[in-house]
RNA sequence: GCCCCCAUCGUCUAGCGGCCUAGGACGCCGCCCUUUCAAGGCGGUAACACGGGUUCGAAUCCCGUUGGGGGUGCCA
């Protein structure tokens, strides 16, 4: 029910494609609205003029709508609430919790260097001049000099942090634009957040959040009533949960420079979305039952904020396809043909269009399913039914064919054997028998019998079942193979 | 430097004082099945960071150490 609490909110910054820490977050925001009856609103945080682009935007609710965690509100923009910023900025000037600053970055690390002091934090330089507010001077916070502030985390519990330590941080640009914690704070008011999940990277601001809410309330400010609620007190400070953050293998936070990060990217891999949201739950989290594959109906049933873990986890791609292969071989085998439409026609297939084959997939489709644990897999399996003269693969001839002492006297007894089954007995079975016949013949097992036959066929060692395949491609196609594959054969001999 | 968070197999985790000679899953290894590869079945490898407490009893509670991470922007 929009409109209900709690209310949630996801508020990305549209700086790049959709990082998967972000889907983390938007799928726990998500799942609180989902379990509670709340409301799941959609923010962007696009203060920031310079990193941001329209585009990116359009990235954040396409894969958010990939992955079914649309939002019930929004998305509603910063960068049509400025005037909103400005009255804020008004009331708290007024109040005496700002003061404008006109020091640059190099004159507060020259003081701070010149006094021996190592902190980079701000030195409070200005914090006394009573300087006017003017263009081109920024207006800090004046944060407490003594007392705690505590947040208030499910997660966590509570998490206390020294108001000494924290500095008089810049709430409006010299600009006059707001940053972060200022926007983020009068939206949060204005939207009547309730709950803020969000990473856990933003814990050590979350502090002056909470100062700068203080300070709005004891302004006896009112909501703007953005949801469509007439404009009410300010209401109570939220309950925060930081989430754990997602690390690569060096433990380090997800980069998107250094790490795959971005969610379009599994998409366009194969990677189902309900299979992704699975995997994406079970980091920093479990069910009470232990189940590792579930759907999202169980996953509301069973989520629970308290029950996420305090630790980082390591996203794992691995098992991501692990798990992403059992809900491929769980699918109908309508649904599968279905899901690899995307990879088998167009530009992302290896054939022209006009050469595919439903009905041939189709009698394909159960042999793959099995053998792939991420669509874009599919193509490979499959491409010699549809590739006239599919390539061989040359570290697959040189050791099952010119390797292979045997494979000239196979191929050709393949070729007579398989030419006697050519309109009488073409079906699996009976290629079967006649390979093994054949692999008889030079004293060898089917399994080493068949190698030099599969890389002449589909030119690869791997693929699916051999005579099922060769049943479906017909005697034409796989005696002309055989041939051609012997011919290069005899001609590449010494 | 300062502030904050975290700490169970390689990885994701179960464990919330006795049920733990620590369970599951992924990965890895071996065997079975087998027409390659998968899938499937069976088995194996592998962890409570360290030191002090508290307690009859600690992976579980407290303190410290160490280690890792995050923050410290006129980015979000």
């Amino acid at each position: 029910m929009p409109g209900d609490f709690p209310r949630v909110r996801f508020a990305p910054s549209p700086t790049g494609y959709f990082h998967v820490g972000s889907a983390r977050t938007a799928l726990f925001n998500w799942l609180v609205a989902r379990k509670s009856g709340g409301t799941f609103v959609l923010r962007i945080e696009d203060t920031d003029t310079e990193r941001n682009r329209q585009e990116w935007v359009e990235g954040i609710t396409t894969a958010m709508h990939w992955l079914s965690m649309d939002p019930d509100e929004g998305p509603y923009h910063q960068s049509d609430r400025t005037p909103r910023y400005h009255r804020a900025v008004d009331a708290l000037w007024a109040g005496g919790f700002l003061y404008a600053c006109d020091c640059t970055r190099e004159e507060i690390d020259a003081r701070n260097q010149a006094a021996g002091i190592l902190t980079p934090g701000y030195d409070g330089y200005c914090r006394d001049r009573n300087l006017p507010r003017r263009d081109g001077r920024a207006l800090r916070f004046r944060t407490p000099d003594t007392g705690i502030t505590t947040v208030v985390d499910v997660i966590r519990g509570e998490v206390e942090f020294p108001n000494s330590a924290m500095d008089d941080f810049v709430a409006v640009k010299g600009s006059g634009a707001p940053l972060f914690v200022l926007a983020n704070v009068v939206d949060d008011i204005d939207m009547r957040i309730s709950q803020v999940i969000r990473g856990e990277d933003l814990l050590p601001t979350t502090p002056k959040n909470i100062l700068m809410w203080e300070a709005l309330a004891s302004l006896d400010w009112v909501t703007d009533g953005i949801t469509g609620a007439p404009p009410e007190p300010i209401p109570p400070i939220p309950v925060f949960a930081h989430l754990p953050m997602l690390v690569n293998e060096q433990r380090k936070k997800l980069s998107k420079r250094r790490d795959p990060v971005a969610v379009e990217s599994y998409r366009d891999q194969g990677y189902l979305p309900t299979a992704f949201v699975n995997y994406l739950a079970l980091l920093g989290w479990s069910p009470p039952g232990g189940e590792e594959i579930f759907d999202a109906d169980q996953l509301v049933q069973w989520f629970d904020l308290a029950d996420v873990n305090h630790s980082p986890a390591f996203f794992d791609v691995v098992k991501l396809t692990h798990i992403n292969g059992e809900y491929i071989r769980a699918m109908s085998l309508d649904a599968f043909i279905d899901a690899c439409r995307p990879w088998l026609t167009g530009e992302s297939a290896p054939w022209p269009d006009d050469a595919f084959d439903a009905e041939v997939f189709r009698r394909m489709a159960p042999l793959v399913q099995e053998r792939v644990a991420v669509l874009g897999e599919v193509p490979a399996m499959v491409d010699f039914m549809f590739l006239d003269h599919p390539a061989i693969e040359e570290d697959a001839w040189a050791r099952a064919i010119a390797g292979d002492d045997s494979a000239e006297t196979i191929l050709a007894a393949a070729i007579g054997a398989y030419e006697g089954l050519a309109g009488t007995d073409w079906t699996a079975d009976g290629l079967h028998a006649a390979t093994l016949a054949v692999g008889e013949g030079v004293g060898r097992k089917l399994g080493k019998a068949q190698a030099p036959i599969r890389v002449a066929i589909t030119g690869r060692r791997v693929g699916p079942p051999l005579f099922e395949a060769l049943e479906v491609l017909g005697p034409e196609k796989v005696l002309a193979r055989l041939s051609s594959a012997l011919e290069r054969l005899r001609a590449e001999k010494p």
